[in-house]
RNA sequence: GGGCGUAUAGCUCAGUUGGCUAGAGCGCCACGUUGACAUCGUGGAGGUCACUGGUUCAAGUCCAGUUACGCCCA
């Protein structure tokens, strides 16, 4: 307890956050208590940041918005399971660690324990080459570094998350469970690995899933050539990758285009490279696109991957897994020609180059004469020309992605669209729109999850596989790890019944070298916190989880896949309900984002406004619509705080003068105070019903707008009662008001400025239990509020804050001060206005400073369109 | 090109099921240090509610279309 006289006429907010911030950890009022029911329980399925190191005031946001929820939930008594995980999987670790330590993981180099890594190279040092193992420590290094600064902002942030509660989605547990997942899987049949032309990153050498694809428009240029048609004549298609003429496998155009109707079931002939390929129909085909006929390859996009799949076409690969053309040799299958020789001659041009050097190489070839149909001019019909089109990139990745046919592990979702949108719908969205955005990806799919990444830095696949006499490995016969064993590293554990010595050997085993994609393991953060698998009573409690806080633009990955997972394993939900953020846009309104440089890292922010000035502008924002960064929202958040602080102090000086600590509501009797409980009542009701619903703006809104009502007039209202030197009942009704609404305000705001209103609750108010902290304390209830209340007028409130403006307005239109005298007032008013304000008028007379005989009351119609008359007579002096 | 969303004072945003004389804060201007607060208070000026039509006694709010911006997808 402070004494009313300590408190200091300053806040110091700096102060006041480390202190807090200590103390709820001491306390232990963040964590989660196991022997409590699922019914009292609140679970937060806590997004798992990547930890790349920077941090971003997106997280501020986000993170904000979730603890506002959590926070509410507590003082409703939920038992609160607030964990906190990181996501260290995958690339963009990788990519950090090689640029920090200057390093590139060879997987063929051996583990030297000795070697540390080193972060004084410079750029101009060459590429160290490391082993697997100590590639992987490097990255844990770095990792671990990135949590704690992002632990240490989380703490400073009012986080209430509960600390015992953390996992790294890289760690022992962590690979257990999402190789429990996977076993789980085969079991379920839902996983099958198969060699399938897949986008692959060409720089990073890895397979990528749809959802990490992203369209970019780029410059290309559009190609005419003529092709030959075998049975005489020939025909133009349009491309914009000429590179790709070697893979040509077939020509297509739609079925109804008059164009083509002879064309189809004859052969064309690729200029040259003298293939004979088929001229079919296809459905597909766009006769307003270009020509209307085009060349199908091996692979150009995602439909010649269709279209050769359908028409069961050979496999012409050309491009490799590095990005180059590869070496062939025409007139052996599948490159079969009907001039070899001029064909290999020609290829030997592109041949080792990238596709866009490729490209530019292969127009030129196409320009030469006697390239043209039947030896006759030129492939090519004019200069190409320069267009802008969309080309599929990895989001990570700086060059177009290829089709590459590889082996990969699957599992299968496009034969499970209608269940997803099943489950879709039983889940919760807010706001309610973003369930469609689910919807149409969902609709959208058209690969099955490709879930292995070709990296280091991940949870390894639980599998083997056998090793055949000629040395290759047997695909077709896995071998998959015993879930006991879980988590097993293929690379250097040994599967059951093989001795190690069998590695790599013909008759031995190998194993599966890549590591799981991103979200394989990010899926199933509900599955990792409730020990799904391992225990089963703390799973029965937590799972499914209450909410997912997560923002917009990944809904088709990180709450598609999570869906996704529990679907597949339970049949279950992995959450109630999906809360959306919105983004942060920068002033210009454009998305904040590396690349374009216009990101805000928070720590001076929280520095110059303080944590709750911060958080209030994140609460500010209404769920799923993005924010432009504006500062002065921060300064009135800290002017909110501030304002806390001083009323909190009023209050407490005058129930400490007063003897008034702890008035019973029942002394409530005066008109004003009455009608300030109305509107209490009335604001803790909104605010609850809006959080219900997680709506925390509007709960803010209606929490700010009346505290600030409080303090603008209220309190200047009341003063002179307060003040009174005599304990009378107007006295006591005012200090019971008083402690009745600065404990209310308080709760109210807890939410959203966890600082200042725990430094104020703890002055008086903090007691024994729920009461310690204002945090664990029980939300207002509106009932006793309301019943007191009664019938009392609350539009005298309102009528005495309207005279009293117009006495404020005429004072200063007057250049007076505002305790200026009031010699006369003529007020000016329907009866029913009049009985508004008769009640109240006492308070009104001292705030304004004026005598009760200076004031008039004349029933009758105000001027204009007000609400009452107000003339205002100044006194000669200031006294 | 398709889907979803947004558009209200100079800026950031509120505006329930249509009832509005359209609000708040910031910024701006003027005034004021009164016993919570100068990290302040009071007052004032600021709007064709993107545009065009429609429904209605009544539209910022509902409907249709247009434009601009954002996101997702192709």
């Amino acid at each position: 307890m402070t004494d009313v006289k300590e408190i200091p006429a300053k806040y110091d907010a700096k102060a006041a956050e480390a202190h807090w911030a200590a103390r709820w950890e001491e306390m232990g009022i963040h964590r989660w208590d196991s022997d409590k029911s699922r019914e009292e329980t609140f679970v937060v399925d806590t997004p798992p940041p990547t930890v790349s190191g920077s941090l971003h005031i997106g997280h501020v946001f986000s993170y904000s918005h979730q603890d506002v929820v959590v926070r509410y939930q507590r003082m409703r008594g939920k038992n609160i399971a607030y964990p906190m995980g990181w996501d260290d999987n995958g690339l963009p670790t990788e990519r950090r660690v090689q640029n920090i330590f200057g390093i590139r993981c060879d997987p063929k180099l051996p583990y030297d324990p000795d070697w540390k890594p080193r972060r004084d190279k410079g750029k101009k040092d060459p590429i160290e080459e490391v082993s697997r193992r100590n590639f992987i420590e490097a990255c844990a290094l770095v990792t671990e570094e990135d949590e704690q600064a992002f632990e240490e902002l989380w703490k400073r942030l009012g986080l209430s998350i509960d600390w015992t509660q953390t996992y790294a989605t890289i760690d022992e547990h962590c690979r257990r469970v999402s190789q429990r997942s996977f076993l789980d899987l085969v079991d379920k049949g839902e996983v099958y690995s198969t060699t399938a032309p897949t986008m692959w990153d060409v720089d990073f050498k890895t397979a990528v899933a749809q959802a990490e694809v992203e369209d970019r428009t780029k410059g290309g240029t559009m190609h005419q050539v003529r092709f030959a048609v075998e049975e005489g004549g020939e025909l133009v298609i349009m491309t914009t990758r000429p590179e790709l003429l070697a893979a040509c496998i077939a020509v297509v155009a739609h079925p109804d285009d008059e164009r083509y109707q002879d064309l189809f079931g004859k052969t064309a002939i690729t200029p040259l490279f003298g293939a004979r390929v088929p001229i079919l129909a296809a459905e597909h085909a766009d006769p307003e696109k270009g020509t209307g006929i085009l060349m199908v390859c091996t692979f150009g996009d995602a439909m010649d991957v269709e279209w050769w799949k359908q028409k069961k076409l050979p496999l012409k690969q050309i491009i490799g897994m590095d990005g180059r053309l590869l070496p062939l040799q025409f007139g052996e299958a599948p490159f079969e020609s009907v001039a070899a020789e001029t064909a290999n001659a020609f290829y030997a041009e592109i041949q080792g180059k990238f596709p866009n050097q490729a490209r530019r190489a292969t127009a030129e070839l196409l320009a030469r004469e006697g390239t043209g149909p039947h030896g006759e001019g030129k492939a090519l019909i004019g200069e190409p020309e320069a267009i802008e089109h969309p080309v599929k990139f990895y989001e990570k990745g700086d060059r177009p992605l290829e089709f590459v046919p590889t082996r990969q592990w699957f599992i299968h979702i496009l034969r499970h669209k209608e269940a997803l949108l099943a489950q879709g719908e039983k889940i919760a969205w807010h706001p309610p729109h973003m369930r469609t955005r689910f919807d149409h990806w969902v609709q959208g799919l058209n690969q099955d999850w490709c879930i292995s990444r070709q990296r280091y830095f991940g949870v390894p696949f639980p599998v083997w596989y056998p090793v055949q006499e000629n040395g290759e490995p047997d695909y077709d016969r896995p071998i998959f790890a015993d879930s006991s064993a879980l988590p097993v590293d293929p690379l250097s554990d040994v599967p059951p019944g093989f001795e190690a010595s069998q590695r790599n050997q013909p008759g031995g085993f190998m194993g599966d070298p890549d590591v799981m994609d991103t979200w394989a393991t990010s899926s199933l953060t509900p599955q990792i916190v409730s020990g799904w698998g391992e225990d089963p009573a703390r799973h029965a409690k937590l799972f499914p989880m209450d909410i997912r806080p997560q923002s917009h633009e990944i809904i088709r990955t990180w709450a598609f896949y999570t869906i996704v997972k529990a679907w597949m394993h339970e049949n279950a939900i992995p959450w109630k309900h999906v809360l959306i953020s919105g983004w942060i846009l920068d002033p210009d309104r454009k998305k904040m984002s590396k690349s374009k440089g216009n990101v805000v890292t928070p720590g001076h922010l929280l520095d110059a406004h303080s944590v709750d000035g911060v958080r209030y502008w994140a609460a500010r924002a209404r769920p799923g619509t993005d924010t432009a960064f504006d500062e002065t929202v921060f300064k009135v958040g800290k002017r909110l705080a501030t304002k806390i602080f001083n009323a909190g102090r009023f209050v407490h000086m005058q129930l400490e003068r007063g003897h008034g600590f702890g008035l019973p509501l029942s002394a409530v009797t005066e008109p004003l105070d009455l009608a300030l409980l109305a509107q209490l009542g009335d604001v803790v009701e909104k605010a609850g019903q809006a959080f219900d619903r997680f709506d925390w703006s509007t709960a803010l809104h209606g929490a700010e707008d009346t505290f600030w009502a409080f303090c603008d007039h209220y309190l200047e209202l009341v003063k002179a009662r307060s003040y009174d030197e005599e304990d009378s009942p107007g006295r006591r009704s005012a200090l019971a008001t008083l402690e009745a609404a600065l404990k209310s305000f308080l709760k109210l705001l807890a939410p959203f400025l966890p600082y200042v209103t725990e430094e104020v609750w703890s002055w008086r108010f903090a007691g024994e239990g729920r009461d310690a902290s204002i945090h664990t304390s029980a939300w207002p209830d509106a009932a006793p509020l309301l019943e007191r209340a009664g019938t009392a007028r609350s539009q005298s409130f309102t009528a005495a804050v309207d005279v009293l403006s117009r006495i404020r307005g005429a004072k200063s239109k007057a250049q007076k001060s505002l305790r200026w005298p009031v010699a006369g007032l003529c007020i000016t008013a329907s009866q029913e206005d009049l009985a508004d304000l008769t009640p109240v008028l006492a308070d009104l007379i001292q705030a304004a400073n004026a005598t009760e005989d200076a004031v008039e009351l004349v029933e009758g119609a105000p001027p204009g369109e007000s609400r009452f008359g107000v003339e205002v007579t100044l006194g000669e002096t200031m006294e």
